[in-house]
DNA sequence: TTGTACGCGTTATCAA
DNA sequence: TTGATAACGCGTACAA
């Protein structure tokens, strides 16, 4: 309960000379220092951070939007997102928004209520015009391969990778080809989207919808899928899978439904995460934890470069699903 | 960055009631109350949290400890958190730890200065001595099966549930079992340990080291083991394994080897997560969401009752790795 | 090198 | 039903 003054009024200084010694700041002689330091000592001196952030009118915290925690791919990117953070000592605030768009608007109104500095979206469901009107309250990164030239943005490049993937599959001899989406509604499902429709056209294949199996994001959608797969009249020879936990899903419902992979269906994924490996699953590689860090120093650095949009590399892993 | 004060002058009326009409407190005639509304409007106004936070003494955040996010058992405890606390209009602060005493100090004096209201240790590497200091300036939740009686602890049984794992291998006839650990030094580890040693007492088994693994946490962790296993002169036929990551983790491992489940080698693992129904693994299931979320309403209610310890069930599932 | 005095934006108290 | 004013605790011109 302390609060500067009291520790002012007993070390015999004045309230600057305490704060001089707490922020360390120069021109404090050193018998008053140890006096200051002494009467924070004594009297179990702490300081209210609500005064601070009130006073600086920044807080070092930044938050951080995304749909749902328990996802392999979002706590990493949370995790890439926190040891950048540590290193610039700024506090994570988390918005588990669930797609809601009320959700993503308390953490925009967060921003411009001054709780957090800086807002990076993870994923988003509220539309760029709405998340336009917030820009004059703070800094914002997107996380996806946005074409937009309000807000910085990383990403890998997703019409690309997913055109790449396509690429390798039809390189095996695949022609027949079905993929599933987080959710359609994402900017990056949209170029995944516009990529595969503009391959299909190039291999002369009907666009099916049956083919295409949205909300697939654990492991457990790709177990279901490959369930709706062996209901299927006529049948894809290869997935293109979200992430690769729906690849495992999509593997072990194969094996469970006695369906041999490469032979009868084959299955690339993205991301590239452990699992992946130890499943022996092809994967094309995303650097979520790069792209989690890098949203923490571009929010950082927004002041010069509003609006740049950064490419991350991705890359194919061999491996025995393909 | 309107405040209070413009509204309440454009509106010709006081600060006061500016507040009052914010806050929907009663005693403001409608007619004024519009005026301020109309005020706010068009001076575009957003109250500045930090003021609130230091005019009040509180900041509606909660933090939780633990030591990395990237983990299904953690992000899985945070999504229980994070809807409990959207119930209560609380924020939430990740501090991610890495197990560093450091970082966790960090944790504790954001509650000493009042950032958070209350802190959750979600798994701890801090002394419960230096824990005990940190009594007075706000609420402390321990997710870990505790025998201190200062602060509130939930967990399910922790030496019960890891005996009732042993003697279900036991009755299927194995006596040589061996167990990974995330970390000896946690206070679930000890009670596990215990629970070990005593069982292994019971059938008059030795206590052999080679086949306590530590450290395991992830799949590869677990699949890492199963080379070690290989290498062992004297195996073990039975693993009971940290979580079901690690099963997986330990059952490719074991394909990959040659080895049959459960022939060669029984798998019976904690958490009962998608993946453990998936894979087909036998687990024992760990309520980790609804933890999460008592420990929210825990925290909120540490004014009645400040020690309680709350001890969830655990429920076996057979599955076809034992 | 030190201190005074004010600003930060809101809530709470008390008098009217 | 309303408003003046004092907290809340700290940072920082500016003066000395």
């Amino acid at each position: 309960m302390a609060n500067i003054r009291e520790i002012a009024k007993l070390a015999g200084v004045s309230v600057t000379t305490v704060s001089r010694v707490i922020n360390n700041h120069p021109y404090v002689s050193e018998n008053k220092r140890k006096a200051v330091l002494k009467a924070m000592e004594t009297l179990n001196y702490k300081r209210n951070i609500h005064a601070i952030h009130l006073a600086k009118g920044r807080s070092n915290m930044i938050g951080i939007v995304l749909p749902n925690i328990d996802h392999p791919y979002f706590s990493q990117f949370v995790e890439g997102v926190a040891e950048e953070a540590i290193k610039h000592h700024l506090q994570i605030v988390l918005f588990q928004t669930n797609y809601e768009i009320a959700k993503e608007l308390d953490a925009l109104e967060s921003l411009r209520g001054n709780l957090i500095d800086g807002l990076i979206f993870c994923s988003r469901a509220i539309s760029l015009d709405i998340l336009y009107q917030y820009n004059d309250y703070g800094s914002i990164v997107l996380c996806e391969d946005s074409d937009q030239s309000i807000y910085p943005s990383i990403s890998i490049p997703h019409e690309q990778a997913f055109q790449f993937g396509l690429e390798y599959l039809i390189a095996k001899g695949h022609t027949k080809i079905a993929y599933t989406l987080g959710r359609r509604e994402g900017p990056n499902s949209f170029k995944r989207m516009q990529a595969y429709e503009k391959m299909m056209k190039r291999i002369n294949q009907n666009i099916r919808k049956e083919w295409i199996f949205d909300k697939c994001l654990s492991i457990t959608d790709g177990s279901e899928v490959m369930s709706k797969f062996k209901a299927l009249k006529e049948k894809p020879t290869a997935f293109l899978a979200t992430n690769d936990q729906v690849a495992a899903g999509l593997l072990l419902g194969a094996k469970k439904l006695g369906y041999t992979v490469p032979n009868d269906i084959a299955i690339l994924s993205f991301d590239n995460q452990p699992i992946a490996e130890l499943m022996d699953i092809s994967s094309i590689s995303i650097p979520i934890k790069k792209i989690g860090a890098l949203s923490v120093s571009t929010l950082l650095d927004t002041n010069n470069q509003s609006s740049k949009k950064m490419i991350l590399p991705f890359k194919l892993y061999e491996r025995s699903t393909v």
